[in-house]
RNA sequence: CGCGGAGUAGAGCAACUGGUAGCUCGUCGGGCUCAUAACCCGGAGGUCGCAGGUUCAAAUCCUGUCUCCGCAC
């Protein structure tokens, strides 16, 4: 089976991998090296990565939908195309180019969370139960008809990155499971149910801002969500601190939402619209993040303080 | 060469205009206490990122270098 991969970040990987044991990966695809970090190093994507390690030919088009990228994916005489977190959006065209079409592993129980974040929004809107799906890629976004799902229980302390973690492992396992049911022409579509869809946008810095009028709960879930990226944060004597773990205390106080209740040996508690949180860990600007005692063996904080604002 | 911040005891921070280093926590020993993460007394622990330079004298000024981080992306 001929295969091609398209992919571009870590989550990617596995699933990588798992194509190199069912079948030949004649390229891999992903996006064009950028400038990124300090320093604006023109750095290969993690895929690219990747791929050179296993001698693997990597192609990295500006479009996918260009006439050039067309011509190179066409003489490639396809099976199938293997889609994870690419980046870019297939055209029709496109996809109708391997013989079998182009799968794709989503990282939630789909319809459920379509789009481009779909780890981080599972956390952030506390949900108890995510996965990964295969599919069968049509021009929508993430639209097309279901092969095969993974669920995936999620607790309430788990961070993105480790939902991420998981995800990107149980996701190769689905793909090797989808790649074997085409070979053994044993697929079994199934279409998904729009009116049950939910999106799962691109993740914006200021979606990271911490709202203290929040409860407790979607507070830490936002904290959760966005760790270890973008990293949920808030202002500190109007400095920008980022937040990386809280706890949930269930408390109730008449102080305003977003003030610091009291300054406990482990952490900052602080009062939200419902509720109150312990942050337990942070990070100031141009320091390493640190837990809050560490913390409050150089700084003192006075309870009372408003965060946020 | 995108902008900027930082490297000082195990941890987190101080030391303004240069004169061999302090604080909080931790740690060790002792005391108090029914008891304690509380309190009291005492101790150990740092060639101030590295390499040069200026100076009678540098953590503190200058140059270079390494590392880390924030923003941007």
């Amino acid at each position: 089976m001929k295969i091609a991969f398209l992919g571009t970040p870590e989550f990617a990987n596995d699933s990588l991998k798992a194509c190199l044991e069912c079948g030949e990966v004649v390229s891999v695809i992903t996006q064009p090296d950028r400038r990124r970090g300090r320093g604006k190093k023109l750095l290969p994507t993690q895929v690219k990565k990747e791929a050179l390690k296993h001698n693997l030919e990597v192609y990295q088009p500006k479009n996918i939908k260009s006439e050039e990228a067309i011509n190179y994916l066409k003489a490639l005489n396809l099976d199938v195309m293997v889609v994870v977190a690419y980046g870019q959006i297939l055209s029709k065209e496109v996809l109708d180019i391997p013989k079998y079409g182009c799968i794709n592993v989503h990282a939630s129980l789909l319809p459920k969370l379509r789009g481009a974040a779909p780890i981080n929004w599972a956390i952030v809107r506390g949900y108890e139960v995510s996965g990964v799906t295969t599919m069968q890629m049509d021009v929508g976004l993430d639209t097309g008809n279901m092969l095969d799902k993974i669920k995936v229980g999620i607790d309430r302390e788990m961070t993105a990155g480790q939902l991420h973690d998981i995800l990107k492992v149980e996701g190769a396992k689905l793909l090797k499971k989808t790649l074997e049911d085409i070979k053994n022409n044993s697929l079994t579509p199934e279409k998904q149910d729009d009116k049950l869809s939910t999106y799962a946008p691109m993740i914006d810095k200021e979606m990271a801002r911490i709202n203290w009028d929040k409860s407790a709960e979607e507070v830490h879930n936002l904290v959760r969500g966005f760790n270890p990226w973008p990293v949920a944060y808030t202002t500190f004597n109007s400095e920008k601190i980022k937040v990386y773990e809280t706890k949930v205390i269930n408390q109730k106080s008449n102080h305003v939402p977003g003030s610091i209740i009291s300054v406990k040996d482990d952490g900052l508690l602080v009062q939200t619209g419902e509720k109150a949180i312990l942050i337990t860990s942070i990070q100031m600007p141009s320091k390493k993040r640190m837990s809050v005692k560490s913390f409050l063996n150089g700084h003192t904080v006075e309870a009372g303080t408003i965060l946020g604002g």
